[in-house]
DNA sequence: CGCTTGACCGGAA
DNA sequence: ATTCCGGCCAAGC
């Protein structure tokens, strides 16, 4: 938290939230990858944005709503921040299906990508 | 007033 | 594979 917030900190959450609120049980996206999902704020360069927008979805994570899946959010290593409430966190994904090895899952495996909601995972038997 | 601390990330060592 | 470091700065102590 606390680092140069975005312009408009509260529109920015709600859409971090909303974009959270999209992803699937079972699947789970990267802070960084949220924040190329949205768009930098009017006037700012992308360069500055990479540098400050994952800091920013932190944020947001750190204050989101009931109703927002936050678990399916972990870091660009596949790992949990560390955090109180990580081991929680864990339990809640691994109980959604995702299999943890080393502390971290395979985001090849259960990263979400709009479009692909719904692939099947071995979609050919021969 | 100065020092520490962040729900991060990518590149270097 | 893992650890370290710079970017960058408001808030809390």
């Amino acid at each position: 938290m606390h680092t140069t917030p975005p312009p408009d900190q509260r529109a920015y959450n709600e859409q971090v939230w909303h974009l959270v609120r999209q992803v699937p049980y079972g699947k789970v996206v990267t802070y960084g990858q949220i924040v190329q999902m949205l768009p930098p704020p009017v006037g700012m360069e992308l360069e500055e944005y990479k540098t400050f927008g994952p800091r920013w979805v932190g944020e947001a994570m750190a204050a989101c709503p009931a109703d927002v899946p936050w678990q399916r959010v972990i870091n660009a290593q596949g790992k949990i921040s560390i955090r109180p409430g990580a081991q929680q966190q864990r339990q809640l994904l691994e109980e959604e299906g995702i299999v943890f090895v080393k502390d971290k899952v395979d985001l090849k495996l259960y990263q979400w990508r709009p479009g692909h909601e719904d692939e099947p995972r071995q979609a050919k038997l021969f």
